[in-house]
DNA sequence: GACGATTAGATCGTACACGATTTTTCTATC
DNA sequence: GATAGAAAAATCGTGTACGATCTAATCGTC
């Protein structure tokens, strides 16, 4: 007998996975951001000028997806993509003080997210705990 | 203070999707079905004949992803798109033979990705039921 | 039974996501 | 110091996702 995709797990996280960057949309918009363009700012504003291949192990993204998103962030102002004067090979992401502004405005997002989801703190570093144990078993990180 | 991507509840739902989604392919690509291609065969497996929308209520999709997905599954020979003739809004989606057959050969998949997650059987339905429950505080079902 | 409002899908445009491949640069070893 | 192999991004093609809009069919009300 066939599971229905309503009692898969597989299809919970799928799911809700969606209605997350969904439920982002409303405070992302505001800020001209997309959801993993959010990541990537936050990413940067934790530690600025990251190669290209270090932000793609933090995000567990490849070149193929960040390369055209960040070339709409450089064109919207917020960062810069430099060749490493090194190692050319690399492409460094500097924010711009547009950036670092744009950062400073996304910083209170976890918080305005957490209050939508009604979950205590705890409880939210619990299920958080969860979905990372469960990705280290599906795949677990490369470099890093 | 920014807060890291590793550190969010959201990044970990959307690094563990595309974890799960990528964990799937060895056990899609055989059967030539992309993920979310196999969700609506499971659906369309457990209750044959349904309408677009009850597809796109049920999978939390929008017809304009479904329209093409379900164009590809048919000219794949997986199903037949029909207008309904009591109410030619509507289009019945049904199974054929063939996606019968693939749906028979996918019965078994969620219980070999049971398998690669290393986790009891009763730990995958408190995270699904978990997820579920974050799910509808963040978007509540529409029709259904 | 006409007609405005609603509903169901489809179409269009933009933005991920990723496999496969390509280009450029660097490194290792001779 | 030439060169094979490795590494880092970029490019290309396909398949989701979804907001906005469009079209066709049905429903509600008079």
């Amino acid at each position: 007998m066939t599971l229905a995709p309503a009692d898969m797990l597989c299809f919970a996280l799928y799911s809700t996975a969606h209605a997350m960057q969904s439920a982002y949309v409303p405070l992302l918009e505001p800020l001209g951001l997309t959801y993993p363009q959010y990541l990537v700012l936050s990413a940067l504003a934790g530690e600025d000028g990251q190669t290209v291949g270090r932000i793609a192990t933090a995000l567990r993204l490849e070149s193929n997806t960040l390369t055209p998103l960040l070339k709409r962030m450089e064109a919207a102002g917020w960062l810069s993509r430099r060749r490493d004067a090194a190692d050319e090979r690399q492409v460094r992401l500097t924010l711009t003080p547009q950036g670092h502004r744009l950062a400073d405005q996304a910083a209170g997002i976890p918080a305005a997210f957490a209050a939508k989801t009604g979950l205590s703190l705890s409880d939210i570093h619990d299920l958080r705990d969860i979905l990372i144990d469960l990705r280290s078993r599906l795949k677990p990180p490369v470099g890093d």
